[in-house]
DNA sequence: CCGCCGACTGTAAGCGCTTGCAACATTACG
DNA sequence: CGTAATGTTGCAAGCGCTTACAGTCGGCGG
């Protein structure tokens, strides 16, 4: 089924036939009739390889990320998906899985099929890739790595002043013996949370003692490295995670080892992801506006009436959401001790 | 940058070029080396447009998906999209959120695209839809709608028995109320799960009572669909649904209203998705093993040195997995009278 | 009645890549 | 040293579609 069987079914050159397709120039009604007719008619769709190849619409967008299986990815992908359909975009989904070498063959991959926008939102970091993606002409938008350049628009979100304000809450809880959960803190922007944590700890020092282990993302690592501090001796008494999704595999571990969250011991999140609100106890995290960036980028790659915003640099801000996971700190012997002798009665209380 | 470019600077014709890329045919050490440095130095990446058109290695498949947010899809895409890149392939997926049109229009997207393979794993059935499919040329996949044809295999998962032995089990556990929770149960093969729940329950009348209720699927729609139940007036000791994503909403929204699970009412899913052990209770639910549906889908789709498996049927049982949430059903005030009088002590313990 | 203009349609030149076929270069033997 | 095999390349024809550019045709003003 090409464009030459329709015209010839249709009685006219396949120009006209792609006129009527893509909706340019000017065709008589009755052609165009023809022309539709044939179509439907020999059930014929284009072939949009060669469409892209002639120059054609390109109307498809490739978005590249860590891993799919994180909410926190899949739903910047589909609201991206929803807007891209809404203006007659497809998009292209390729994961990486952490592996910057993924990630280049990736971006080949997305250049090669000639996508018309690129959104690379992952956690690794590629210096190189930055610079050639940087040389090309086609609209980028990086989350989390990269710089704003002509065609390239960054966003960034404000980790430091979330995990700040987790730490702040937490603290004012009562809280003086922490661990941070993170995975592939050989990663950059995934080895600087945990740096930003151990900073904005490091505020507190000497009274607050921490330890961090990494695990893979997920469940599955969130509840590992769950079973690391637990069994590592140091006794917690909040449990801070680099993202929701690992924090649900804590919540688990805690669960099954019977130690109560918050009373025992309280957790927290980063990212707010759907289900955060749905396991019990209901997760204390930092949100970040997903719904936003999906559009965001959308903005960017879709060139819109009033052209598209490239080259801009974008700060998104966190806000803590207080649910079920997060108590006062339980008071300790030593610390019941003072609170007997009414010196710290306030905060134990 | 084109072939031409690379064969420019490698002094060679693009044919060479074409060869040593694709490698075949038969070329000098001397020359691929040259071209392979070429390659480097101008960074070129192959045009996949082109490359398709001009009918090179088609290493792409398509796989369509009804709600890509659903772990059960996800997990299939994932081990469909890991066998595919450890044979070189790539994949594309599209979502159609239950929509039968979207459906369309990915397919045509796909084959336009000219995928050399085509898994639908959605739940929305067309039968214009199959009949078009099984006139191409092309290895298809279809995994709960469909039949297989020369190209297309056939996947289907023996929903009914894996509901029977929910019941079952929730029968012998004493449960006599019982609820099902579903979605879109206009859609073929999700009308058939709800009917087939209530076939199933009907081999227990006039003994069991029942109440369908349906509404999107996710943990929102799971958590609506409990409300609906709950101010009903029906009140069922055991909750099925019809699948986990669901599920995971009736447990939060059982906990919010402080109606214990399992001690108060039973609920159970369907799928086995990772979360399900990583909620708590910990959710009972018949496993379908999705990675296999991955791998099954991979053999049928990517030809391999004996061929590709095409045109079978395939069936997929399911197995009952028994966790924390499910329980002997709560004594009610008439039983336990019964009860006391010792003669339904046994079931009522 | 002629020339011109605008509406409509056809012609044909690619887009970047693969590949059958022909041409040329090497090597092996006799 | 000649000749047939082989080994290596280049040529050129498309793949299906878009899009200048060049008509063709009917109607209008002069």
């Amino acid at each position: 089924m090409t464009l030459e069987d329709v015209a010839r079914r249709a009685k006219v050159s396949t120009a006209t036939v792609s006129r009527v397709l893509n909706n340019v120039g000017q065709v008589k009604n009755s052609t165009v009739d023809r022309v539709m007719q044939a179509v439907e008619e020999l059930k014929y769709y284009p072939n949009l390889n060669a469409r892209m190849l002639a120059g054609g619409p390109n109307r498809t967008l490739g978005m590249i990320v860590s891993n799919l299986e994180n909410p926190f990815f899949l739903d910047i992908f589909r609201t991206l998906e929803a807007d891209a359909h809404r203006r007659g975009y497809d998009v292209l989904v390729a994961n990486t899985d952490y592996r910057p070498q993924q990630l280049m063959s990736s971006v080949k991959m997305m250049l090669g099929r000639g996508v018309s926008g690129l959104a690379v939102v992952v956690s690794e970091k590629k210096p190189s890739l930055i610079r050639e993606l940087s040389g090309i002409n086609l609209p980028v938008v990086f989350y989390d790595v990269g710089a704003a350049k002509a065609n390239i628009t960054n966003i960034k979100v404000d980790y430091r002043m979330g995990m700040q304000r987790i730490v702040e809450y937490l603290y004012g809880l009562g809280h003086r013996r922490m661990a941070f959960i993170g995975h592939h803190t050989t990663l950059e922007p995934l080895g600087d949370r945990k740096a930003t944590f151990l900073e904005v700890a490091a505020e507190y020092a000497p009274r607050l003692k921490v330890m961090t282990v990494a695990s893979a993302d997920g469940p599955t690592g969130g509840r590992n490295a769950a079973r690391e501090i637990l069994t590592s001796g140091f006794r917690p008494t909040a449990v801070v995670c680099v993202n929701d999704f690992m924090a649900l595999g804590v919540l688990r571990e805690m669960h099954e080892r019977r130690i109560r969250v918050p009373e025992d011991v309280s957790v927290t999140g980063f990212d707010d992801i759907g289900l955060a609100e749905f396991v019990s106890p209901a997760l204390t995290t930092a949100h970040i506006p997903r719904e936003e960036i999906g559009h965001l980028i959308g903005e960017a790659l879709i060139p819109g009436p009033h052209g598209r915003g490239e080259g801009k640099e974008i700060r998104i801000e966190t806000t803590l959401v207080v649910r079920e996971s997060t108590a006062p700190a339980p008071i300790t012997s030593s610390r019941r001790r003072a609170a007997s002798t009414g010196k710290r009665a306030k905060r134990a209380s």
